[in-house]
DNA sequence: ATTGGTGCAAATCCTTTGCAATAGC
DNA sequence: GCTATTGCAAAGGATTTGCACCAAT
């Protein structure tokens, strides 16, 4: 049990916690720091299962309230990679992904869209837009 | 069984059916007609219950795979809205769509972004980009 | 006559729910 | 001590198989 890996990062979480009135949890601080160590685009089942070795009492449904979380409190973003999974990513900064209709797999997208337009554009009927996302769907190199 | 109410569209999807070598049959055209009468962005649920007078025995399955296969011939786009179900959207003009991450309901966003330089963007490592999609997730006035 | 499409039924898989027990504040 | 969170088990649904039959070419 590492506690000095990215210490900068849990405060960061613990500081959002405590702001909102929310419970610093053991699996909310493994949780975020699987999602970042994995680096990429994870799926739930992924983070429950890397999760556990660390927190062995740990259950799926808490692994999914605990990133949408996160979700919440601009820590990671949803990837809506199609039917078979929803995936989380830790990057928060404005980029795609492209996802392979296929396999499933994910990559990112250098193109940066400018998220304040289209949330604005959004905002239409009394709908309060949190976050854009850009896909682009195909085939991978290996699925083609 | 009404043939003449959009004779060109079918005509449309008959073409495409003919020169890619795949049949033309029942199923095809009725989705196509139903999904284009909805207007908006169905599931396949709704399309497979709102076929159903029309052809008695449909399956669920031909419901899924003719989406599918009007989606590539791009006489339809997905949308994303999330885990609970893919929706499909007769409008092929670049658009996004605003999603309620509760209840699920999506709406047009007026923002078009042009998909000809994601596209592009997208054709790293070998992937073949086929469309973009863009989604703003947030809450509906309904549900704030 | 070929074989791509279809229907059927069931399996699979992701995600969410209800509720009692626990732990953070 | 309150009450948000958790774990558990199970339900709920959307989507996808596998296979036999049928119908479009």
């Amino acid at each position: 049990v590492t506690t000095d890996a990215e210490p900068a990062l849990t405060q960061d979480l613990v500081a959002l916690l405590r702001s909102g009135g929310r419970r610093v949890t053991s699996p909310r601080l493994a949780i975020l720091r699987e999602l970042r160590q994995a680096g990429g685009h994870v799926s739930a089942h992924h983070v429950y299962q890397r999760v556990r070795p660390e927190l062995p009492g740990i259950s799926v449904p808490t692994v999914y309230a605990t990133l949408e979380l996160l979700v919440e409190l601009g820590l990671a973003r949803r990837v809506e990679a199609g039917a078979r999974a929803t995936l989380y990513d830790s990057r928060t900064d404005p980029h795609g992904h492209a996802v392979c209709r296929r396999c499933g797999a994910v990559a990112d997208i250098p193109a940066s869209v400018e998220e304040e337009p289209l949330l604005r554009a959004a905002q239409g009927d009394g709908f309060r837009a949190e976050s854009a996302e850009l896909l682009v769907r195909g085939l991978c190199c290996a699925c083609r």
